[in-house]
This record gives structure tokens, C-alpha cells and sequence, in this order.
DNA sequence: ACAAAATGTCTCGAAATCGAGATACTTGAC
DNA sequence: GTCAAGTATCTCGATTTCGAGACATTTTGT
């Protein structure tokens, strides 16, 4: 039933596994999130502001990983239900900073404990030793397959 | 520039570091489909059927990690598109085998080989024998989740 | 100073994905 | 044998996400 038992292609593994591993951690965080009424890019950009304050809408994007015309509608929804508020920059007009609202800073702040809460478990498959070891290669693999990618954007 | 050095909470970076390394590679992987006008999942239930043969639409989807109702559309597009082909079983009459056309095996059998091979090159920044070792990581991590997902929907 | 290129945000329409539930069939308990 | 529970697939409507491009602004090169 094994189709290629012996010649493992292990950089194509890699990407199965990867996706896999992924897909199964996702969706622990989307169960955790959902108990709260958010979806996963809403929480998202509720996070990051939680934990870097005020932030133009171009770094929120580069943190929660969607494309721009997302984020403008997961902002809006935000700022819909009053969690986020939008503010044009000073020194550049093109720029819009975002913050939470103070109704938005309680949200995250009761949600965003038992959620991490629930990413740690998510992960103990791991132990700590080998967690620390997964960071650092997923780090490089991360890294190094994102500047690929602008390579081939870019050149 | 470093907001919190010290308390790493190693368990979360690992969660952030897997979701940036599979957003990277993620997008190798469309941007290599994408040159032969499929999607992703598109390309995924193709890629399924030419290594394993005729199958299940439910072990495609598990597969291919979507929901079932995705499942459908895909596989009535790829149907559309004259590449794949749906049977039902003669063994469980619920059942609905697909399978290649010859079109479709065509298609795949050109397309696969230099999509491995962008694939390779998208994790070419681990070197062989940590790519080795993040597989065996990245395997158990994502099915000590997998599991856990199990336990907390059925317990 | 100026034009060209780059950047940040948003609009719009299309596509992908999901979730709930309908339907049909099979399996297992009794 | 029958009924309940489980499984496989599909339908439908809603939501999310994307991609192309519009627009305003800033930056860069000359």
C-alpha cells in the first residue's frame, strides 16, 4: 500500500507535515477564539494592538498574514462594534493608526489569557526541549522560504 | 525594539513561528499552481488521485484538509474541467469514487514534477538533515494536536 | 523642482470556504 | 427484523478572502 516506501522525499514531507501540523494547531485556535464570538483574523488584529498599542494598518497586515483588502474589512467590522477606532497619522497622510478602544482593550484582555491557555496545551504533544528546537527551524525555514519569495517577486 | 526578551513563552512562539512558516511556504506553493491555472485545492485533489488512485471523496477531503462542503465544489469543478471523474461504489452505495481522467493524469503528470521541485527549493533554507529532523517534529506536534482536537470534540 | 516609482489604504466584484442541515445508505444493538 | 446511531455526500446561504486597480501621498533619482 506504501507507494514510495523508500526514496522519502524529504523536503516534500517536509511541506505535508507542515501544512498538517498547521492545519491541527489551527484549529485549536479557532475553537478557542470562537467561544468568544471572533473570528481568527479578528482576534488577530485585536492581539497585535493589544500588545504593540498603536499601529498603521500596513503593520497590522504584515502580523496577521491577509491581504490588504482583509484587513480593511476586519478592521471595519471592528470599528462596527466599537472595539477598534481608526486615526489618520500627522506626519504621514497616507497612514491610518490604529487602536483599541477602551471597550475593545477589555475585550482582549479577558479573552487573550485563556486563549493562550489553550495554544499551550495545543502544543504539549512537544516537550519544552524539543518546542525551543522547533522554533529555531521553523524560524530559519520561515525566514529563508520569505526572502525566497521576494526574490522571485521582486527579480 | 524587543518588547518582551526575557518571559519567551515558548509554546506561543512555536504557534507563531508554524503559522508564519507555513504562510511562506504556503505561498511558494500557490505562486508554483498557480502558473498552471489551478488552485490550490484544485491542485491537491489531482496531486491525491495520481499518487493513490481511484478514491473516496471522504478520504480525498481528509487529505486535502477541508471541509466537506468545499470537498464538492472542488471536485465539481475539476469534473467541469473534464479531469476528473465521479463513480459511485458498488460495495456502499453512499459512496462516491473519483478518479483521473485521462486529461487529468495528463495534466498532473506534467504539472507535479517542476511543482516538487519549487516546493524543494521553498525549503532549501534547512539543510537536509534538519529538514529530518523538523519532520519529525513537525509529525508529532501535528498529530499530538490532532488528537487532542478529537478528545475535546467527542469528550 | 520635477517626474517616476514606491507606498498605504480602500473599493469593488469574484472566488473560495465554511456551517448547518437534508438525504441516502450502512452498521450495530437488541 | 427493526430502530437508532453513524457515515458519506451534497445543497444552500452566508461569510471570508482574495486580486485588480483606484487614489492619495511620499520617496527617489536626476
Amino acid at each position: 500500500m506504501k507507494p514510495s516506501p523508500s526514496h522519502a522525499d524529504v523536503p516534500l514531507q517536509l511541506w505535508v507535515v507542515l501544512a498538517r501540523a498547521f492545519d491541527a494547531v489551527e484549529r485549536h485556535s479557532r475553537a478557542s477564539i470562537a467561544r468568544f464570538g471572533l473570528g481568527t483574523t479578528e482576534f488577530g488584529v485585536l492581539e497585535v494592538l493589544y500588545h504593540k498599542g498603536e499601529l498603521p494598518v500596513c503593520e497590522v497586515q504584515r502580523r496577521i498574514l491577509v491581504e490588504s483588502s482583509s484587513t480593511t474589512y476586519v478592521v471595519d467590522k471592528l470599528v462596527k462594534r466599537g472595539l477598534v477606532r481608526r486615526r489618520h497619522s500627522g506626519t504621514d497622510r497616507r497612514v491610518v493608526l490604529l487602536t483599541l478602544t477602551s471597550a475593545g482593550r477589555r475585550l482582549i484582555q479577558r479573552i487573550f489569557p485563556p486563549h493562550a491557555h489553550a495554544m499551550r496545551r495545543a502544543v504539549t504533544a512537544l516537550p519544552p526541549r524539543e518546542q525551543a528546537q522547533a522554533v529555531r527551524l521553523l524560524r530559519t525555514l520561515g525566514l529563508g522560504a520569505a526572502e525566497r519569495l521576494e526574490a522571485n517577486e521582486g527579480g
